[in-house]
DNA sequence: CTGAAAGCGCTTACAG
DNA sequence: CTGAAAGCGCTTACAG
């Protein structure tokens, strides 16, 4: 009925122009949105079919889903996604949370995740911690109003907030970086820890007597670097104490004043382990400064290859960590998980490389 | 009624302890979870009360305030987005859409953004386009679907594509870094041609002869920077076509690779303008690699004040832009308008500061 | 300051 | 392959 009188009122007015009826559409509604029931009419089938064409396409028959297809475009429709959340209680959506976005680090675990998530139908919300407990307490909860299927996390503290604030609720969640210690609890991510040692071998196997090692913002996994690097001197019995650290943001400035402080403190270092590129990025500008070769007089180690480290004069010794996939592959395990889809490897170590370039 | 049975409940049971109750409410519904009906009747009130204690507390008595507290406490309520978006067509949630997430300048925008929106009650969803018309078409219409109330764009072509798939639905956009050319759409930036100008100018009084330019990535706006530096060198009475340009990533490395191109070209250029400072960190890096002093036989100038550009050896020459206020005033913007409140300039120019250092 | 009714625009589950 | 009914969990607008 509502479809003839419709095809009645195209004929007579203007045929292939619909723009009146949006129009009208928008007018008679009081929040001036086109909808599913308008959709419906305006090709003659109920709000169901329309459904169904946009879901599951095989489930509708072809003609119908041509009308269908030209009504949506007629009336530039656009479904609300409110409303089917409501209605189906799945978002389609996951929250992410990171430390930092400063850091590219995250940026590229970032674009893992939505290179992921896109072609599998979700969006994200990303939220930044600033590495702080009290910032991520209030964003699980913020994001939990917007009922996410699932949540993407960098830190194991993160985890248990979430079950904490979930209150017998139950949404899956995958950590990032850091390895679960549970093998029930799904992660992924590389051992730090592994990483600190394998910088620290290099150094001695390369001859350096004296290595050292600077850092900054002192998160969690800085540490666990940290300890893998002393573990790798004191193993080769070599002193793990020369450091110098401070719980500020790694930038590359800082990179430079902790050089500076190093060579005060050990005035025979000759070898840096810089827990981040930045820091090693400053700490060459600062050696540059000031006359000192590298890697003659002084070697300088990175962490996380960074875009400049293969390029820099001269180029920069780093450790090269799977961030892209880490973001990727975590959010493949959260979608299977949320597809009920068996998960082959629960926590999955995704290792690191040693890059050995000209400045050790 | 209701609420006398559910006091009963609690003194007959344990008082206190409103554990069980929580799942059996949960048990009780098909989606498990706790709503607003359920606080309602836990702390003896209407549902609409429960929603006033939340949006607007100054209008629900004290003790009625504090029941509903507890009740949300005990029962870990949390408020359902997509129900709250659905019945009052207000979704607070923002679209944002950025040309790269890979690029530090667009990130410390999102930072401005995020302050400003944060503080207001405001989500975002990001997008990043790729500098891809077709991936703006495509995300522009994942965000309507979530009804954002207002768009954050960084291209008026993305402002034109919005009004388009808008079809005569209207939500308020403000583009960030070009300025509007009409005085009514809104837009924060500042003006790429003038900064592009100012270095030109700056090369030329610092004595320079043969200024070039190095460009990659090839978009919009670093055409506006080319645009303003050719007319800098014309307006001086210099050959402005000493360039070298490639339309790819702006990268460290791509940067390196451009000064050979320059070079092998223009064995008698003695300043180079890189478009961003990604280029002229790659720029110096060959410079040293090739013995090639700066400034004294290369200058090199930048474009942006990335974290490095002050402490590199030596220190590069660049344009401090307004990235983190662009975003900062744009939600301001925005949010005024949303709030229909008067706003003073809709076409904001923060303009810009040439930093000049030792490279130059 | 508080509440009962109606509705937001979808989808689920049930019929046919 | 298609549809009528009911419901998702809130808020708006109207009463009191």
């Amino acid at each position: 009925m509502s479809a003839n009188q419709h095809s009645l009122n195209l004929s007579v007015s203007k045929p292939n122009t619909v723009a009146p009826t949006v129009k009208a559409i928008r007018a008679s509604r009081a929040t001036g949105r086109v909808t599913i029931v308008d959709v419906a009419r305006a090709a003659g089938v109920s709000s169901m079919t329309v459904s169904r064409a946009l879901k599951t396409p095989e489930r509708v028959q072809q003609d119908a889903h041509e009308r269908i297809a030209a009504a949506i475009k007629q009336l530039g429709y656009v479904p609300n996604k409110a409303a089917s959340i409501l209605a189906s209680a799945r978002s389609q959506v996951i929250g992410v949370l990171v430390p930092s976005l400063t850091n590219t680090v995250f940026i590229d675990t970032l674009s893992g995740i939505r290179d992921y998530l896109a072609q599998a139908g979700y969006q994200f919300l990303i939220g930044e911690t600033g590495y702080s407990r009290e910032q991520e307490r209030q964003l699980i909860s913020t994001y939990l109003a917007h009922a996410p299927d699932g949540f993407l996390l960098s830190s194991a503290d993160q985890c248990e907030m979430l079950r904490q604030q979930l209150n017998g609720g139950d949404i899956p969640a995958v950590s990032m970086f850091d390895l679960g210690k549970s093998k029930n609890a799904m992660s992924v991510g590389f051992s730090q820890t592994k990483a600190g040692y394998a910088v620290a071998q290099h150094l001695i196997e390369r001859g350096y007597r004296r290595p050292g090692l600077m850092s900054a913002q002192l998160d969690p996994r800085m540490m666990k670097r940290r300890d893998g690097f002393r573990k790798g001197l004191a193993d080769a019995g070599r002193d793990p104490n020369i450091e110098v650290m401070l719980p500020l943001p790694t930038t590359v400035d800082m990179g430079a004043q902790l050089l500076g402080r190093l060579l005060q403190q050990y005035p025979d270092c000759d070898a840096v382990f810089c827990c981040n590129d930045d820091l090693a990025l400053g700490a060459l500008f600062e050696c540059q400064r000031r006359g000192i070769k590298v890697p003659q007089q002084m070697a300088i180690a990175g962490f996380n290859d960074l875009s400049w480290a293969a390029c820099a004069t001269p180029s920069i010794t780093t450790v090269i960590t799977p961030r892209y996939d880490i973001g990727h592959k975590a959010a493949q395990m959260l979608i299977q998980q949320l597809n009920g889809e068996t998960i082959a490897k629960a926590r999955l170590d995704l290792g690191f490389q040693l890059a050995v370039r000209e400045s050790t």
